[in-house]
DNA sequence: TATTGTTATACTCTATAACTATA
DNA sequence: TATAGTTATAGAGTATAACAATA
């Protein structure tokens, strides 16, 4: 007989499951696995994804307002959008002698739609799992929680 | 004049913002820095105040048991284990001649009683930060998306 | 003086494979 | 045959410092 059926208690008690900054953690690591899995069949990472569609709507912008805006640093811009420059989604647009202005080639702008389209199935199917009385207050408790 | 007043749009247009997904990502990984750096003022890393509460709740528990509650890989559960152990918090308590039941050690049951007065402060703290109308809904959303 | 882009580097976290010893 | 514990290792992701060139 199995030990997790209804009438006995689960295996390991977690007393942390009460706590919504720990379900906020876990949610998110669950959720981003989903969203990963999706989208590594465009061949794309979320990072990837996240900066094609701000680029998209934010033409020459720069790598330093992307980090910023996304919370990577600097450094760590450069190794990305080099990916993404190799890949032939983005290309750099000098706007003076220092900033270089980023946006979407063709294929970018392909790949971004199609992008775009794997994160709204992905955001309807989260959203789907959630009960009906409390889906609409998910994102107001969230957008609290760092915006 | 400022460029993020009520009158004039923000400087770079996020067209994720919109998405509940993304939002639960970047309040994740808000929260999460400020929990780290509460629990750092105690030596203790998220994943360290975890186990000793999961281990306090589950005397004799083992690593793999721990590891599978906290999708933890058991071979990334040994160095934290052994960090663990060499502070002094936990102890290991042969069960068979393959199992190691783990235990608080009394210095261990100190520290975990630390840890979940910082835990309880910050989740006080979170959800403080939540709008009262929305706040009861976190938590049943939340544990819809990963457990 | 502050900012942009860049290089180099170190550190943490995580994933994988393999091995042993025991249930 | 499956599981527990372990070792070794590789890959991400991230953080820090420093530098040159430009605003």
């Amino acid at each position: 007989m199995s030990n997790n059926n209804r009438y006995a208690p689960p295996t390991m008690r977690d007393p942390l499951t009460r706590y919504p900054g720990y379900a906020l953690r876990r949610a998110a690591n669950a959720t981003a696995a989903d969203l990963a899995a999706r989208l590594a069949l465009l061949g794309l990472k979320q990072v990837d994804a996240t900066i094609l569609l701000l680029v998209d709507a934010n033409p020459d912008v720069t790598a330093s307002a992307i980090g910023r805006q996304l919370d990577i640093q600097r450094a760590n811009m450069v190794p990305l959008l080099k990916r993404l420059e190799d890949a032939g989604l983005i290309a750099r647009n000098p706007l003076d002698g220092k900033s270089q202005g980023l946006v979407l080639t063709d294929a970018g702008r392909a790949t971004m739609e199609q992008a775009r389209g794997v994160i709204e199935a992905f955001e309807a199917s989260l959203l789907a799992r959630i009960p009906a009385q409390h889906r609409d207050h998910l994102l107001p408790a969230l957008d609290a929680l760092w915006r």
